[in-house]
RNA sequence: GCCGAAGUAGCUCAGGGGUAGAGCAACUGAUUCGUAAUCAGUAGGUCCGGGGUUCAAAUCCCCGCUUCGGCACCA
């Protein structure tokens, strides 16, 4: 006798085990087609798969979330058939489901090129029609060993050799084609659908290592329904327009060139918009109690020694040599990171317990000598300056200290139009610095903080710096993106290294902890990132031209110049076009600058000493007296400001 | 760093051994106009760099650089 619990509530009982496939056909006909895969205490298994005790079961159809990971892992193995049999010299390796898709990594010694990606996303539509049956096999492990040794999966059988024991070794069949894989997968290839789509060509290396082979990976997206797969290649699309490096273009905010790879020229627009963040985020610092320090650029590798960095980054570190190039040579390095610096700040004179917590506060300039394939536009420079701050405290100030932190982060994401804002803690790496004892204590600190902070954790294991615990704060952008800006990192290591000691109230030393934090990160990444958030149409007061008044005749230059003035004097970004243009084209060229203010005056404003204000996006028209509008905006265009 | 692709005017791109092309932008002139493109004209190039093959190379070959898409890395 098996019981089963359906989601409704309704119980059905059978005399004996009973399949996924008999659960459908019995609670009806739509059943049978609609069903995919079905889910038995919580776990999505095959729709073959036989219940045989009690079980509270689900059938899963396409309109359940557990059914896109089911439809992309079998839209990779229908595409390994596909490659197999259009290039059978291919060995396959894996293939999941990924957030937006599917990928399956090959090994193949030519490469395939994007005329193959055609000619496999075509083979992989005659697969959906042939409508092959999927079947789960479990195999003795010499069975599959031997079996993948023959073909010349050589990646296959190293895999099955290190499954643990006691796993089943499951092989999943579909018309001639079989795979290793763990599963579940969908009754058969015809369920799948068309809605895919294979998308691009990338290298990946075989377990994710790069001390293995490279192997080639084939990237596609999938969905239940055209229109989702619509949706989506509209998402990359609006991705694509909202690029930050074709914005910084287009907007005449910055650029990069051969010449200083990774480093970037900042035009005016976009330096008046790392300006106007610059002076945000001190303000902001000032207010929550920091005090701001600025320290060398370069630095004698002595101290990077000390601090570990030598030993971990030397390679990421650009250096200067000086001297004779004999005995006198030194090397210096140009800093990657503030810290040591901000210790021997520290180290000035004897430090009171009273003096602690101590927030020392720096934007600094650093640079990092970053792999060439990392470099991505504003995202990964190798120079760039960091909101970087340290706190040296006790360890019992580390519970507030982490708490007021948070709160300082949220006020400022919020201020930039981030809400949703998602932690990770990150522990111990395998290589690190320090004792485990002191590891505990770091860890255990920073997870009481985090939870006296309020925060919901997510824990990224073995993700921590090399010194310390961390936690990352990731914020999601206007399309869905992740992207982690800040991080807190408590540090029982580097005071320790480089010798920083307070007195405390029993007048012995006592080494300080230091938390290491930002909230942004680098500006240049998060400019990059606002840009993206944004569509480059930047919220009023980081606009680096916020209004622009446009004259509509010539008539009107004059009065349009007392108005610029105006707006400038109250603080406001304007400036003036007086271009013997139509008003038409004005409109249109500012609107596509992203300028979120557009003052039109022509003879009735100048004689009644008005403004027609027309806000981007907006096709209609304010009226305002000249004193009113400057009131007004200047107002609306207010920096958020602390208290 | 690794795999793959690309680099031609400011931008987007065409041209694939025989005189370097288009659209938009720019510039000049005319036009004084009421909310997303006024008209006409002009100018603009180390075809990424360096070698080679050839009577002749933007085009074919080799090396390098940069960028793009991933992977790996990210104090």
């Amino acid at each position: 006798m098996v019981s089963i619990v359906l989601p409704d509530g309704t119980i059905r009982s059978y005399d004996g085990p009973v399949s996924g496939n008999d659960i459908a056909r019995d609670i009806g006909p739509g059943w049978t087609k609609a069903a995919l895969a079905l889910c038995v205490d919580g776990t999505v298994k095959d729709l073959a798969t036989v219940v045989t005790r009690d079980a509270a079961v689900r059938l899963v159809t396409a309109k359940d979330s557990d059914a896109l990971a089911l439809l992309r892992h079998d839209a990779a193995h229908v595409m390994a058939e596909a490659v197999q049999e259009l290039y059978p010299e291919t060995q396959v390796t894996f293939g999941p489901a990924t957030e937006r898709g599917f990928y399956y990594d090959f090994a193949r010694k030519t490469p395939f090129t994007p005329d193959d990606l055609e000619r496999i996303e075509a083979r992989m539509r005659d697969i959906v029609d042939r409508d092959e049956p999927i079947r789960r096999e479990v195999w003795r492990r010499e069975e599959a060993i031997a079996y993948f040794t023959g073909r010349g999966e050589k990646y296959k059988a190293e895999w099955v050799t290190q499954l643990p024991e006691g796993e089943d070794i499951s092989i999943y069949r579909q018309g001639q084609w079989l795979d290793l894989c763990r599963g579940p997968h969908l009754p058969s290839t015809g369920r799948l659908g068309k809605a895919f789509r294979l998308m691009k060509l990338a290298g990946a290396y075989w377990r994710g290592d790069a001390r293995n082979e490279m192997l080639q990976r084939i990237y596609g997206t999938c969905w239940p329904d055209e229109a989702q797969l619509k949706a989506y290649l509209n998402w990359m699309e609006e991705a694509e327009r909202r690029d930050h490096r074709r914005l910084g273009r287009e907007m005449e905010l910055f650029h990069l060139q051969e010449e200083a790879v990774g480093s970037v020229f900042w035009h005016p627009k976009g330096w008046t918009l790392y300006r106007t963040i610059e002076t945000y985020v001190r303000r902001r610092l000032a207010a929550a109690g920091y005090v701001e320090v600025k320290t060398p650029q370069l630095v004698d590798r002595s101290l990077w020694e000390d601090s570990g960095h030598w030993e971990k980054f030397r390679e990421n570190m650009f250096t200067v040599t000086v001297g004779d190039g004999k005995e006198k040579e030194e090397i210096l390095a140009i800093k990657p990171m503030n810290c040591p610096c901000h210790v021997q700040i520290f180290r000035q004179g004897i430090k009171s317990y009273r003096e602690l917590p101590l927030r020392m506060a720096e934007f600094g300039a650093c640079h990092r000598y970053e792999p060439s394939g990392a470099l991505h536009g504003l995202m990964r420079v190798r120079a760039f300056t960091q909101d970087d701050a340290h706190i040296f405290c006790t360890e019992e100030q580390i519970l507030s200290e982490t708490q007021d932190f948070c709160i300082l982060l949220r006020i400022m994401y919020h201020d930039f139009g981030f809400t949703d804002v998602r932690v990770k803690f990150s522990d111990r790496p395998v290589k690190r610095a320090g004792s485990d004892e002191t590891w505990d204590k770091a860890e255990k600190a920073l997870l009481e903080a985090s939870r006296a902070a309020g925060l919901e954790i997510t824990l990224n294991p073995g993700e921590g710096a090399f010194y310390g615990p961390k936690l990352e704060f990731v914020l999601k952008d206007a399309l869905g993106r992740d992207w982690q800006c800040g991080t807190l990192q408590a540090d029982f290591v580097l005071p320790e290294r480089l010798n920083a000691a307070y007195v405390g109230v029993d007048g012995a030393k006592h080494r300080p902890v230091m938390l290491h934090r930002a909230i942004l990160g680098s500006f240049e990444r998060f400019i990059g990132i606002l840009l993206e958030h944004y569509a480059g149409r930047m919220p009023l007061w980081l606009a680096p031209v916020q209004i622009v008044v446009a004259t509509i005749v010539s008539e009107a230059d004059s009065y349009a110049e007392d108005v610029t003035r105006a707006l400038c004097t109250a603080d406001l970004r304007a400036v003036v076009d007086t271009r013997n243009e139509k008003i038409t084209l004005k409109v249109r060229e500012h609107s596509l600058a992203k300028v979120p203010l557009l003052l039109v005056v022509g003879r009735r404003e100048a004689e009644t000493r008005t403004v027609a204000l027309r806000r981007l996006g907006v096709k209609t028209q304010e009226i305002l007296a000249l004193d009113a509008a400057v009131d007004t905006l200047g107002r609306e265009a207010a920096m958020p400001a602390p208290g």
